[in-house]
DNA sequence: AGCCTTTCATGGATCGTCTCGACCGCAAAA
DNA sequence: TTTTGCGGTCGAGACGATCCATGAAAGGCT
């Protein structure tokens, strides 16, 4: 992993129907070797899929309610259970176990409040939580599916020597 | 925008490397119709881009923080450069203006606890905040960028009447 | 210094797929 | 009944992915 297969994910992450030849020019790589190195991305995992992303307004679902819970029960047997039942749920696109004093985080995504209600009355007649405080986004000011590729650990280079 | 288009989308959502052909195949459709359905799908801003999603281990980024920020001013002024400020961090990936109790919400990907108390020094030294907290997520069970698709205004279509 | 490995560039061949135009037919709407 | 809006089929041309072969440059190792 160099600065060269940093400079493909970033264009990658951005627009996946970018042809090869198109990629190979911006980073100064022929097509061939551009190729490869994708490749090699994608059988490490390091490209995990290439997905559509769609409108939320289009599709009738731009209100996102954060969801946060509390619950007695810690047992493996019940998180299990837990997770399964949650993640059925179309509307929920993310999911964490937290720390600290919320026990799990939701983002539910759905096209109103009505909605969100109707949502939250087949959540919990499907398990019991001890507590649960549900949070409105007014607003999504940001929201990318671009991680940042600053952190990575670059492997040794040629032409690094003077 | 009906049923088949539903379909096309649900399918482009999971994979968008996927063939027309293919798509037509599982939609039902030959392959023109269904090409000409994902042409107007993408003029029409529903699918909005084609992106590849990486592994967030891989690139050294699988910590996610989320962090609530309560503020005193709430002037538009203020509120334009807070939003200018915080979105040029890449580590934040999303940003949410929030009903109630917080503020505003953003999730922040950093590789460790270090690294997370270096961009909040970062951030704090660009802008006045109030008041922050941060809430570590240890594990997160679910992260898709599926939407639900199940809220659509499908259109009439033929054959519903008896 | 000489050899090996890696990785690049180049060129080319092949094959699949996209893209789009032309035309036909059905069925609902006007 | 005529028009309009799909969908189906066929087919052509362009484009891009994929892979092979070859040669060159650079760094590492003995």
């Amino acid at each position: 992993m160099d600065r060269l297969d940093r400079k493909i994910l970033r264009l990658l992450q951005e627009d996946s129907t970018l042809a090869v030849a198109e990629i190979a020019k911006k980073v100064g790589l022929s097509t061939t070797p551009c190729w490869r190195r994708i490749q090699k991305l994608e059988e490490d995992g390091v490209i995990q899929r290439r997905v559509a992303l769609l409108d939320p307004a289009a599709i009738n679902a731009k209100v996102t309610v954060f969801v946060s819970i509390r619950t007695n029960s810690h047992s493996n047997e019940w998180l299990k259970r837990f997770s399964e039942v949650i993640s059925e749920f179309p509307e929920v696109v993310e999911f964490y176990r937290m720390s600290g004093d919320v026990d799990y985080l939701l983002r539910v995504v759905v096209p109103d409040i009505a909605a969100y209600d109707a949502f939250y009355k087949r959540l919990i007649a499907k398990i019991e939580i001890r507590d649960v405080s549900s949070s409105f986004a007014m607003e999504q000011i940001k929201y990318t599916t671009q991680l940042p590729l600053d952190y990575i650990q670059l492997a040794k280079e040629p032409g690094s020597s003077s």
